[in-house]
DNA sequence: CTCGATCCCTGGACGC
DNA sequence: TGCGTCCAGGGATCGA
C-alpha cells in the first residue's frame, strides 16, 4: 500500500529510468481511474519527460512542451504540463521493453524513445492518473496539509492540538499532513506511545513533538530501506521494499510487543484498523477495546 | 467540525 | 474443487 516512503522510492526509481525520454504514443485499457483519457492521448506524444516530483502520495511526472518542429501545435501545447500518477492501493508503474508480456491489469502504456514502454498495472483501480497544465496542477495540489519530513515542531503542533478528532485520522487526514497512511501513523504512534484514538488536542506539547520525531524518524528509515511490500508493492525495478520488517504495530495483532512483551491488539480507529501496544499506549478515557470479530490467521511476519 | 457509513475494485484467505 | 463471504484500504461523498 504505497504511502510516502513507497511513492518516494517509486519517484527516485523512475527518475533514474526515465528522465529525458520522449514520449511517442499512449495505449489504455480501462479508463475509470483517469480523469480525462482522450487528454492522456492528445496531450502526451511528443513531450519529454522533464522530472519526476512526489508530492504526498502523489508522484508527478513534469513534461516539456511538444517539440514545435514535429507538429503544429493547437491547445496549450506549447507549455509544460504534468501527469499526476497517484498509486491508490495496488497502482505499480515501470518502464518495460515493448516486446516483454504485458503484466495483468495494465491500463496505461507510455511508448518511450528508447524501445521501452511506461506501463501502469493497478488491480483494484483505486490510482488516478491525470494530465494537468501548470494551472490545474496547482489547484489540484492547494488544500494538501504540511509534508511530514519537513513540517516544523510549531507548524504539526498548530495542525494537531485544538483538534477534536482522534490523532490517527488526523495523521491519516491529506490537509493535515501529506503522505502519511495507515502503515506509518500506526508505527509513529506506536513508536512515540500514543494511542490511535486519543483527540488531537488533549495531546501534551511534549507528546505532539514526540510524535513528530517518531513520524519523522520513521518515514526517513523506511525510505532508506525502500519502503513496505505487505502484499504486492514493487518499486520502478520491480523490487520489494524490506521496512516491513521493522514494522512494530501494524499488522501485529496477537504478536508481542518490542518494548514490553504485551500482545499487540487491534481496533478500528478513523475507520481504519489500528494496532497498538494497548500497555505501551494507554487509551483514553472512554475508549472501549471492544473485542473485535474473530478473523483468520494474521499474516507472518 | 467530526463522525460513521457507503461506494469504488480485485485478489487472497478462509469456511463449508 | 468450488463457491460465498469477508477483508484490505485511499479517497470521495453524504447524512447525522
Amino acid at each position: 500500500m504505497p504511502e510516502l516512503p513507497e511513492v518516494e522510492t517509486v519517484a527516485r526509481g523512475l527518475r533514474q529510468a526515465i528522465l529525458g525520454r520522449r514520449i511517442l504514443s499512449v495505449t489504455l485499457g480501462k479508463t475509470d481511474f483517469i480523469d480525462d483519457p482522450a487528454a492522456l492521448e492528445q496531450h502526451l506524444p511528443g513531450r519529454q519527460i522533464e522530472a519526476v516530483e512526489r508530492y504526498g502520495k502523489f508522484m508527478l511526472l513534469r513534461l516539456s512542451a511538444v517539440n514545435r518542429e514535429a507538429c503544429v501545435l493547437t491547445n496549450g501545447d506549447g507549455a509544460p504540463a504534468w501527469l499526476l500518477v497517484h498509486l491508490g492501493m495496488t497502482g505499480q508503474i515501470a518502464p518495460s521493453p515493448v516486446g516483454q508480456p504485458q503484466e495483468k491489469h495494465t491500463h496505461v502504456c507510455l511508448l518511450l524513445d528508447d524501445g521501452r514502454e511506461l506501463r501502469y498495472t493497478d488491480a483494484r483501480r483505486f490510482g488516478r492518473i491525470a494530465y494537468l497544465t501548470k494551472a490545474l496542477l496547482a489547484e489540484e495540489l492547494s488544500g494538501f496539509g504540511a509534508d511530514p519530513l519537513e513540517v516544523s515542531k510549531e507548524e504539526f503542533a498548530n495542525r494537531i492540538c485544538g483538534r477534536r478528532a482522534r490523532i490517527k485520522a488526523l495523521l491519516l487526514d491529506q490537509s493535515v499532513l501529506r503522505g502519511v497512511g495507515n502503515i506509518y501513523a500506526d508505527e509513529s504512534l506506536w513508536k512515540a506511545k500514543i494511542h490511535p484514538a486519543r483527540l488531537g488536542a488533549k495531546l501534551s506539547g511534549k507528546q505532539t513533538e514526540t510524535l513528530r520525531r517518531a513520524l519523522q524518524h520513521i518515514l526517513r528509515k523506511a525510505i532508506v530501506l525502500h519502503g513496505s511490500s505487505i502484499s504486492d508493492f514493487l518499486d520502478a525495478e520491480g523490487e520489494p521494499g524490506e521496512y516491513q520488517r521493522h514494522h512494530r504495530a501494524y499488522g501485529r495483532e496477537g504478536k508481542t510487543c518490542h518494548r514490553c512483551k504485551t500482545p499487540i491488539r487491534r481496533a478500528i480507529v478513523a475507520g481504519r484498523s489500528s494496532y497498538f501496544c494497548p500497555r505501551c499506549q494507554p487509551s483514553p478515557h472512554g475508549f472501549a477495546t471492544l473485542p473485535l470479530p474473530r478473523r483468520g490467521k494474521v499474516r507472518e511476519r
